[in-house]
DNA sequence: CCAGTATTTAACGCCTCGGTTAATTAACGG
DNA sequence: CCGTTAATTAACCGAGGCGTTAAATACTGG
């Protein structure tokens, strides 16, 4: 079985799955509302939100025969905390301290 | 051909690509500098390289038989930007805000 | 219990992914 | 030019992803 990250990012790769979330974020719904933007059939969208809670990105509950799914954001966070690392070399903010880094260790020298 | 997001997510859904780019933080390295710490053939690291490339999270230069590779950020910039939205489900201080806004609006009414 | 609605599971097809080995290309250096 | 080293491409394979339709399951309400 693949790692955390692995699985969080595969769920993200997929733009149906990134609807779903971006659905989920106005309020939880049903796998029928939550199929009803998109022409693709009710089983395919019952896996992608299998591959989202299995993700931990969704939780889901029932109530009678409906299955209400809910966004769970905290394995976004764990996403956001491996890229943090490379803020550094997009962040020009952080480009011009790193550049004030190297002048001061030069001065060192 | 999918969009932006999908192939930058799933270019980081991989195990062994994440820890290249976590090489690549270091310096630029040759393609069998950076297949060293892995026991696979050199062509799937080849091609993991080229999924990097792909999905703009890497550079390449020629330097006589030498191919180095690059680490470029700014993919890593638009996907933590796609997460930003969701920031507020998962973030201590947002959701705290979030009450507070939501007792002010409670107020207003 | 039965009919109806919501959802999942099963079984299938197609395509991509990630690995392999063997062959090819690119560039250097004697 | 030839041998060597670096890297990619070609051809193949097995596993898994994402879609389909048909069948099964879960639950409600009369």
């Amino acid at each position: 079985m693949p790692d955390r990250l692995s699985v969080i990012f595969s769920a993200l790769a997929d733009p149906t799955r990134r609807a779903i979330l971006a659905r989920l974020a106005d309020s939880e719904a049903t796998v029928n509302e939550l199929a009803e933007p998109f022409d693709i059939s009710l089983p395919a969208i019952s896996r992608h939100l299998k591959v989202l809670e299995n993700a931990g990105l969704i939780s889901r509950s029932r109530s009678a025969q409906w299955r209400s799914s809910r966004l769970e954001a905290a394995p976004l966070r764990e996403a956001t905390a491996w890229m943090e690392r490379y803020r550094r070399y997009w962040d020009d903010n952080l480009d011009r301290l790193d550049a004030h880094l190297k002048r001061i260790q030069e001065d060192d020298q």
